[in-house]
DNA sequence: TGCTTAGTGGAAACCGGTGTCATAAACAAG
DNA sequence: CTTGTTTATGACACCGGTTTCCACTAAGCA
């Protein structure tokens, strides 16, 4: 049986705008519903008619209309990111991560900060996965903490990955570094170094990764039988001015610690700060340790000995674990869901003098 | 005339999904054009009805699928931001900017990286902007001075705005900072301080900003009659490691500048470590100016004076550009396309010891 | 009273895809 | 040669909005 053949450029096909379905179908002599199932994959199709309708939708420059494929599926393309971080680098190394894994897939990605602190925060939420219709969600720490934020999005019927410290009991919806294990390790270090007297800044009240890095820190003095006294432990809120403040006191206690680990960089750029100002030398007089490993950690004098999480793999991640059994592909690389971060031994940790 | 009687749930509705156009118009005993005329602000509408079907909206907690209208209206509502900027803080202050902008609209913010470099780049961003037919883009420097994606913008039929450093010929699509008079103003101020051997840390060739801000040093330095020897002038690329060698290479110049003016922060932290490193005491030994007022710069010792553009209302002024003649409200707030940075003093500089 | 006009709201088509189901052709089995 | 099964394709309704067109009312005017 003879091809249809292919017909010329269709009466209401118009240059202006791009090409439609309906173009594709009449040009390619078959109808809209043969050249869904080729945009599709669709495997019962006759392969002469899926190279000719191919070939048509290579010379027309078609693209399916992502609006209209969202409308008849019900679901749309894009991944929601939702985030309360001042940390702007982790923020877009998260978006790096993201993107890296929806690169050449349909998806885009949506941005959206919210404010922790505003009690309106779950109904904006609310509404912009309702409105949206996303397909799904990444949920970035402090925010990702939220158990009712996670709750939202299952009754709403929206996937969503969780980043954190830590495991939770579903591993299904998150992706954790070690933040526990890996505080542990670099306190050990100080430790090896011979610090006896080495303080904490914590991070905010409420977040787990304040509480997992806080734990590690005690696991690490509790193994080397080092008594943790109340007055070196400093509070604080992940920035740079919180971190200043809490140096400043941890600096007037006598004897002085040898050593201040700040549970992360912005802290601990504070405490090199306010050491700085008054005059001390690091790391001869004091060492510091931070976490998370900022550009800024590396840019500053002396480099700051940090620990160092791989953000943009657990984004990505994360991402790939939200389009899990959506691609093309279906060969669902599964990702690891637990990711070890690692200590940077730079120029801010030295032997104590004493 | 009565008022058809609200009636009671359709049976079609599920309610498990979400409520549509249909939905109220039945349970408000009204013609799907109605609502959609409510919904659309129609003025030629009974206030009654008015009323009457934007109750039935909010108790069945109805919302417009986005999908639909972007369908029907053959525009969706998706703002896209294109950068190729290496540095975070500055692409998140934009999307803050722009979500800004945006906050109470139905628009929400996509993000699309790009690699300048890349020879794909615009046939990367042609599909980004075909394919998803965005209503509009904000272009970030320094991807946003090339002309060839305006040129792209227009050929596609998307509104565009360029955020950049100086004003070009078209103010329609154009929000600009005048670096040059800023760093002018900047030097003045070294000059004032004493200092007659100043160095300058140049930005990558081809970026208009660098064009600028290096403009603007030579102004100063001629009005001083100040002669600017070639040797004075390194070259760098806006990051810190090039920061560190250009600063490298002008130390080791007899006599030393007594002051350093690099073009953006990154590169004059990268002057501070490699001052530090050879142990000169900065600002005693050595004054440093930076550009951009990056959180790092007041977080360093000392504290860095910089120059400080208005990147969030830049960005919000630019989302509002694209936005202009569409809002509800139509009241058009024209926001300036040219923004003014200044200088912020801190204590990176004194007067020179010589 | 007859005729225009503005205001109002409905029916149906449309945006550009997808799903369901029917159907024609090809092929195997009885 | 029938009958049943599989394969490839098309017709048509549908997703949830908007727009076009038209009918119907009530008011304004001669």
């Amino acid at each position: 049986m003879a091809q249809p053949p292919i017909r010329a450029m269709h009466a209401s096909m118009k240059k202006t705008s791009q090409p439609t379905i309906n173009d594709v179908a009449h040009v390619s002599g078959v109808s809209k519903k043969t050249v869904s199932r080729v945009i599709n994959n669709s495997p019962l199709l006759n392969d002469d008619t899926r190279q000719r309708v191919l070939g048509v939708i290579k010379d027309l420059g078609f693209v399916p209309n992502p609006q209209a494929r969202a409308l008849a599926l019900r679901r749309n393309f894009l991944i929601g990111l939702v985030h309360d971080n001042p940390n702007a680098q982790m923020v877009l190394n998260v978006q790096q991560g993201i993107l890296e894994a929806i690169r050449d897939t349909e998806f885009e990605l949506v941005v959206r900060p919210v404010n922790r602190g505003a009690p309106s925060m779950l109904e904006d939420v609310r509404h912009f996965l309702e409105r949206q219709r996303l397909f799904g969600v990444v949920l970035l720490p402090p925010v990702s903490e939220n158990d009712s934020l996670a709750q939202l999005c299952d009754e709403i019927g929206c996937r969503y990955v969780r980043m954190g410290s830590a495991k939770l009991d579903d591993d299904e919806h998150m992706v954790a570094s070690n933040d526990r294990e890996a505080v542990r390790e670099a306190t050990q270090y100080l430790i090896d170094e011979g610090h006896k007297r080495i303080a904490w800044i914590s991070g905010p009240h409420g977040f787990r990764s304040a509480r997992e890095r806080r734990l590690g820190f005690e696991d690490a003095l509790g193994a080397a039988k080092i008594p943790l006294h109340r007055s070196m432990v400093a509070d604080g809120n992940y920035t740079f001015d919180t971190g200043v403040l809490a140096a400043e006191r941890l600096l007037d206690l006598s004897p002085r610690p040898t050593a201040i680990f700040a549970a992360n960089d912005e802290m601990a750029t504070g405490v090199l700060y306010a050491a700085r100002q008054r005059g001390l030398d690091v790391p001869r007089d004091l060492s510091i340790l931070g976490f998370d490993d900022t550009p800024t950690a590396g840019h500053i004098w002396p480099p700051l000995t940090t620990v160092r999480w791989p953000i943009v793999s657990m984004a990505r991640a994360a991402a790939m674990k939200l389009l899990a059994g959506v691609g093309d592909g279906g060969e669902a690389v599964t990702e690891p869901s637990m990711f070890l971060s690692t200590l940077i031994r730079r120029a801010s940790v030295a032997r104590p003098m004493d």
